[in-house]
This record gives structure tokens, C-alpha cells and sequence, in this order.
DNA sequence: TATTAGCACTCGCGGGTTGAGAGTGCTAAT
DNA sequence: ATTAGCACTCTCAACCCGCGAGTGCTAATA
């Protein structure tokens, strides 16, 4: 399993070559550009070598070399050099978010964008949720005499709304009057500490507006990851991996659809936890060709979320992988700031 | 201009042949698949007539003929016979939206879902807005000493959010004070309405929570359209026109894209006047692929919405237009009933 | 005059062939 | 252990070729 030190360089060259012409890479090739000390003979003789501990292999016989998907993990793993991002653009983006964005889900949005565009692949960010969310205000307001909208605030700030129809006619007075109590009673809480104090609530209204809180409290938490921001598919389709159209189709079946979550690890991840998941790693056919970079993030009283890069297998990792992790950082730090 | 019966008839066939196969149709086909009481013969001289007078091409010498925009634009016009929408379908439908949406935004989404899927291609519906939003309800949420979440409520149910920083710690019972009283100030104006009363407010966090509540809505209107839910791009990549992947990233840059408006007439659009666009009458190059059906909708209080099909130029008329319509009546009985 | 049978012609498409080029594996010499 | 030399393999693009579909034209017909 340990190659040697020839070796190790060797793949690693032939993973940094291929990455970046998105061809096979043949050994005079490798030995012109990188001014190798030795023949290609010699380089082929490791070649096979690699090939017989499955790091790499011919697409058919007589062409170059393509790391396999086992190549690839050893080179994250081993041999990959993180490429610094550099200050100025640390700085660029950090200017970005504050004068753009405003608020958890711009912020998650704005940094699916970025990634995006940085990196040209696609990428999805899920806003931070918490995975037990708590009321922070609770407002009714009356839409006609039978309809009323339920407007929540959650503790993250995060803004749920439901319409609800009513028994009997509610005043907006009326409305604003149990607004009020039940703020009293019920801000701070869960959805399962709501249900418990239920039976308190005696008028048949306030009864119905926490049972419609509760279940919408329930609900978001279950659901945190459909707030996923996804952005640059076109650029991730634009790879000549995808040239073929029916691969696109895959793809965008699971990425455009509701079924991310099949697709990206978007349930909590302890965070600065950098995960990368290597093309037939994942469990969807439709992202065999793909590789995704991860990392979770999290805030104040237990948010988490997670950001993930969307690339083809040949990605650049040492690229990918200090921007995800700044990012990772930044949100942090937004939150951090916002509910300080 | 006028064409004779015979080559109406014979356009009409070419159009509903070409549509449900996606091949070029020739003269003996047609022929015997429609038993016309003419021979192959007749119908290629009648063809040269329709190709002479722009309604039909070739694709190469010997091939048969396939519509051009002119053609399925006089068959849209005067030719098609639409199919009327079964008594079932419309049950279905309408239990769907009574069953699982609530609220003005879910049924655009739902609405888009349900054209996307009986029909095969994409679908853009536009939630329900006003040119000219007013507030219902404004509501001030503490998220921490120096950080306000405002929250309104439109006339149309719609709820905006925006954080709001400020100059000095203010307290939850202090912002709930100060919301009470801007909301029986402001509570029904629009924002130019507000803006003229602004000197009024002489504490400096009302001025600037009016202030910001006036940009919102601004900015609520003129973006209007943003809230455009798009459906079933999978649908629509699916079909043969756009195997060749090149085609898929420009129609992808566009709808997946934030600039839906250019390609789509998401404008204000007479409620009821379903609007056709096909191929090269769109104004942009990506476009010119595709047919739209449009109807606008309209419902209380000014509020406007679209809902468009997007599909191949090579679209299913006689079925597009009737559910488009149908749709279009259903969101505006929605509407009435919601705000009844 | 409108229709039609007959026929030569055109063109796209799929299949087979071929030659160039890239890259390999092997062998024998260093 | 390395490498020069070489025969070998395989892809790819270009090309040809024959088939089939469908046409346009012409001359005969109702």
C-alpha cells in the first residue's frame, strides 16, 4: 500500500497534469513538461506499477493514464498541496458579503454564488438552521375575517408563515391581543415544550394558532435543508464530462429537483470538518463522475449548516478545498457577529 | 395570402404529424397514414405551394417538410382545434390545490408543477403581486441590542423581512411600542404615500424603520417578478431539440439564470389573453428554439400574476392553451375565494 | 386544367475501411 | 535499475459506398 517516493510524485503529476487538460496523460508527455530526470520508459515501468495498485488506468489500450477514483483519495489524502487563497481576494469576498448580503439566507445564498463562480463548479449551501428551533416572537395578522396569517420568527431569525383559517370572525385587535399572550407563554420554546403546555390554552383559537406553530416549528427543523441554495449547475454542465447530453439529464433530475439531499451531504457535519466524497463514493449513480467538497459550519445556540462544492472528479482540489474551508470560516464568523 | 382549403387542411396535418413525431413529413406518408383521397403527387405539388409561401421547409433536399415559425404560427392562429380538458383533469387539479397548498405563493409553485407535468416541458408562473404594494402589518422583532429584524405584511400576504441595524441598543418591549404606533400610521399606504408623511417622525428609529419599510416595498414592486417558480427544465431538456448539448447551456444560462424576464413575458399581461410566442419571435438568440403560452391572471386589490409553458417550438398547441387557460381561471378563483 | 404515374436525381445516414498518430509493453543493452 | 529501440495496439478522423427516403419534373390521363 505505501508506494514509493517516485511513485507518489509520479501520481501526483499525473493527477495535477490530467486536472487540468482533461485528457490522458501519456509518459513523454509527463517527462517534457516536468523536466523528469528520467526516460519515459522508466516512467511507464511505474506507470504499470500504479495502474497494478489501481491508482490509475488506461481508458483503452495505447492511451495515456486517468486517475481512478482510488488515485484521486490518495491525492487528497497524501499528496495534495493546498494552494493558499490569497489575501486580496480573502478580502474581496469579505467585502462582498458585507455590502451585498443582509440576513442568514442571503448570506448562504451569496456564498453558494461565490463558490460557484470561483471555483466553476456548482455548489449548494444550506442556510443555517438549527436542528432544534425555538420561537422568538410570534405575530398574527388578520387577512379577512376567517384567514389568518401566522408569521414566526424563529430564534435564528429565520421567518416562517402560514395562513390559518378560523372557526368563528377574529378582529385584527382580537388577533393582536393573543398575539400577545401567547408570546408570553410560548416564545423561547420548542415545538415539543409547546405541546406539552397545550392543554393550558384554553380558547379554542389560541389552541389552534400553537398546534399550527408547533407543527410548523416541527416541520422547519425536518425540513432544514430544503433551504439549500444552489448555484452554477451551468457551470459544472459546461465540463466536457458532461458534454454527453444524457449524463446532464442525471444530474439535473437530482440537483434541480427536491432530492438534494440524495445527492450532497447536507445533514449536520461537525464543522471545519472538511469531507470530500470521490466520484463512485457516492451512493447516486447520477454523481459518479462527480466529486463533492463539504464542510459544516455552525453558530450560536447550535445553528449548523453546511457548504459543498459540486465538481467533476477531476476537480481542483487544492483549490476547492482552503476556499470551501475560508468560506466555512466566514459564515462563522457572520454569525458570530450578527447575533452577538 | 389566403391559402386554399385544401392547403389549410394539408398544413394542419404537416403541423400535428411533424409535432407528435419530431421528423420531417413527407408527402407518401401523410398520405397514407390520413388516407387523403389525393396521391403523393398532388400533395407534393401542394407542398411546393406552402413552401413558396413560407409555411414549410426542407431541412436538406429530400427530406420532408417540417413547419416553420410562420407556419405554426398561422396553425396556431387559424388552424388549431383545441382539445378541451377533460371533466376529471380539471377535479384532479383542483383537489390537488385545495388539498396541498395554502397561500399565494404554494399555488404559483403548485400551479407551475401541474403545467410542467401534464404538459412536458418547462413552466414559469409569477406569484400573484401589486404594481403598487401596500403594507398591511408591520411588525419590529429583536434579534439582539443593536439588531432589528423588521418583518411587514403585504396587503396581498405576502411577508418581507430585512434586518435592520441600529444606532442604539432598543429593547423588544421598546420595539413593540414603536411598531404599534407605526403600524396605525402607516399600515395600508404605499411606500410613495409613505415617504411624503416621512418629516413626521421625529424619534430617529421610527424615521429610519419607515424608511426602510418604504424600500422594501419599492423594491418588492419593481422585483416582482423575481418570484417566478420554474418547473420541469428536465422536461423540457428531454426533448430531441436539445440532445445536442450545446443548445441545453444557453436555454440553462437563461432560465436557471436570474434573467427568466428576457426570455419570458413575466410583465403585467391582460388577465384572460393568452399570448403565443414562437421560435425566432422571441428576442433572445437562446430562445429561438422555443414556444411560450402565456395567460396573465389577476385577482383583489390589483394583484397580477402570469403563468407561462415553455416547450419546443414543436409544442403541443391544442392542449398547451387549454390548460394554460384553465389554470389561469383557477389561480383567479383561488384568489377571490383567499381574499374573499 | 387538375391530377397522377413514372422516373431520375439528391441527399443524409450507417457501416466499413484506411492511414496517421499516440502511447504502450517488451526486450536487450548499458 | 535504467533506457533505447521497436513492434504492436488502439482511437480518431476522413473517406467511400450503398441504401432508402423523398423530392421535382415530365408526360400521360380524366
Amino acid at each position: 500500500m505505501t508506494l514509493t517516493e517516485r511513485r507518489r510524485k509520479l501520481l501526483q503529476l499525473i493527477v495535477d497534469e490530467h486536472v487540468s487538460t482533461a485528457q490522458p496523460v501519456g509518459s513523454s508527455a509527463i517527462v517534457e513538461k516536468y523536466r523528469l530526470p528520467v526516460s519515459p520508459a522508466t516512467v511507464r515501468n511505474e506507470m504499470v506499477s500504479l495502474e497494478e495498485e489501481g491508482y490509475i488506468v488506461q481508458p483503452h489500450t495505447s492511451a495515456g493514464r486517468i486517475p481512478t477514483d482510488r488515485g484521486y483519495r490518495y491525492y487528497v489524502e497524501t499528496l495534495m498541496r493546498e494552494e493558499s487563497l490569497p489575501q486580496p481576494d480573502e478580502q474581496t469576498i469579505r467585502h462582498q458579503f458585507h455590502q451585498a448580503a443582509r440576513g442568514l439566507e442571503d448570506w448562504a445564498h451569496l456564498a453558494a454564488a461565490v463558490l460557484a463562480a470561483r471555483l466553476h463548479s456548482a455548489a449548494v449551501v444550506t442556510a443555517p438552521y438549527s436542528p432544534e428551533p425555538r420561537l422568538r416572537w410570534l405575530e398574527l395578522v388578520s387577512v379577512h375575517d376567517y384567514l389568518a396569517l401566522v408569521v414566526l420568527v424563529l430564534q435564528e431569525a429565520r421567518v416562517l408563515q402560514h395562513t390559518l383559517t378560523l372557526e368563528d370572525s377574529v378582529s385584527q385587535d382580537e388577533l393582536t391581543t393573543i398575539a400577545r399572550r401567547l408570546n408570553s407563554q410560548i416564545a423561547g420554546k420548542t415545538a415539543a415544550e409547546m405541546r406539552q403546555g397545550q392543554p393550558e390554552f384554553s380558547p379554542a383559537v389560541e389552541a389552534l394558532v400553537v398546534n399550527a406553530t408547533a407543527d410548523l416549528l416541527a416541520a422547519a427543523d425536518a425540513s432544514g435543508f430544503e433551504l439549500a441554495f444552489l448555484e452554477g449547475l451551468r457551470e459544472l454542465l459546461r465540463q466536457p464530462e458532461f458534454a454527453h447530453g444524457e449524463r446532464i439529464l442525471g444530474l439535473l433530475e437530482l440537483l434541480e429537483g427536491r432530492n438534494l439531499p440524495q445527492a450532497i451531504p447536507v445533514a449536520a457535519l461537525p464543522p471545519h470538518d472538511i469531507r470530500i466524497t470521490i466520484g463512485a463514493e457516492h451512493p447516486t449513480d447520477a454523481m459518479r463522475q462527480c466529486s463533492v467538497v463539504t464542510v459544516g459550519y455552525s453558530g450560536p445556540s447550535g445553528l449548523r449548516g453546511t457548504l459543498s462544492v459540486v465538481g467533476p472528479t477531476r476537480m481542483r482540489y487544492p483549490r476547492a478545498v482552503p476556499l470551501v474551508r475560508y468560506m466555512g470560516s466566514l459564515m462563522e464568523e457572520l454569525l458570530g457577529v450578527y447575533f452577538a
